[in-house]
DNA sequence: ATACAAAATTAGACTAGTCTAATAAAATAT
DNA sequence: ATATTTTATTAGACTAGTCTAATTTTGTAT
């Protein structure tokens, strides 16, 4: 997919000269390459960096949620200033002392110390057919109102939920979530929570 | 004591003009006061932000220690980038999970919440007569050198000196450290050095 | 193909933090 | 009390990251 420089500044809520400086100055620095037509990619050395740092993310999280009892929708804006830290050894550090998770809290993956990420077979909620039954292994959306909204309705990572109807007219489900809870969701929440 | 400008510019590694320029804008702020005669002095506000940060860089170096395993020298550096992550809670709940420590690896005293510091009474090494035993509570100098120095020696918060013979030539003095070590050390290892 | 809209880019400005070099003020020594 | 040295301060410049307001380029629709 192209990656504009548009749709960094809306991603990022900068303005697009700040994204065309910066395009700028990584180039130099080769950290990722830009031309008009293919858009920004990251390079090698970016690539790699910013797998760092996404591991750092996913660790911290783990780590603000497990041990300092964080809640779900909190853990991302403090994970984002704690993943800037930078040791050699930190993020592996972390990891044994957390004992090599492999997913973070909202289900996604957490690099390895080389540089892989595992890859997990995700479906999105909407697709799943009246009748089946699912797990959830990731949310899509993790803004604080979604994911407060999920624990309300008792979701979490590994919850089984069972689609028993869709509303032909919206698109939306009638789902048995855990054992307890039957209740009725729009389409849009169905798109943003990925089941396996 | 008075808080030059210059006094802090070799403190910090800056130019004098820099500490200048900062001075005016924490004066600004009404973080510090200043002038020429008293020096720079903190303010309330400032002062309950440094003691803020003082306590998170504390209850750090303890998690980096004690849990991720690092050693005695190495923590400072990284405590110095994690005392800066903001975020209302955090260094109460990593207080309650390292389980409210006193003291962080050095010998320093962690600020509570409501700023209070414990104090300690603290004497130099230096000052310690023939014949009489100590703790050892602190370290006055944090440097790399000095702390791997005393790694070897087993100097750690808590071993148990006894003061043997002190050369009066140069004040270097023998030491009795724990059970298994004597050695002489200089008058600037006993000046770094805090007991009680 | 021309005109309008959208996206990309440039120009110029601003804040924050830093520097060096010049100058002013204070402290100290003789 | 004056000369010398040290300290404080100012002036002007630089980098990094950001902005708004042009302007240019590209894409699209008729």
């Amino acid at each position: 997919m192209k990656i504009s420089p548009t749709a960094i500044a809306d991603e990022m809520g900068v303005s697009a000269a700040s994204v065309i400086d910066m395009i700028k100055k990584l180039s130099e620095k080769k950290l990722i390459s830009y031309d008009k037509v293919k858009g920004a990619k990251l390079l090698e050395r970016g690539q790699k960096e910013a797998v760092a740092i996404i591991r750092n993310h996913r660790l911290w999280e783990v780590f603000l949620l497990e041990k300092l009892n964080y809640s779900w929708d909190e853990i991302h804006d403090i994970a984002e200033q704690l993943e800037h830290v930078k040791h050699p050894e930190l993020a592996d550090r972390l990891d044994v002392f957390l004992g090599h998770p492999e997913y973070d809290p909202h289900g996604d993956p957490i690099p390895k110390s080389n540089g892989e990420i595992p890859t997990t077979v995700k479906t999105l909620l909407s697709e799943i057919a009246i009748g089946k039954s699912c797990r959830v292994v990731a949310v899509k959306d993790t803004s604080s109102v979604f994911l407060q909204y999920l624990e309300q309705l008792s979701v979490n990572i590994g919850t089984k939920i069972k689609v028993l109807d869709i509303v032909p007219f919206d698109n939306s489900m009638l789902l048995q979530i855990g054992k307890e809870i039957k209740t009725t969701v729009s389409k849009r929440f169905a798109e943003s929570l990925l089941v396996d």
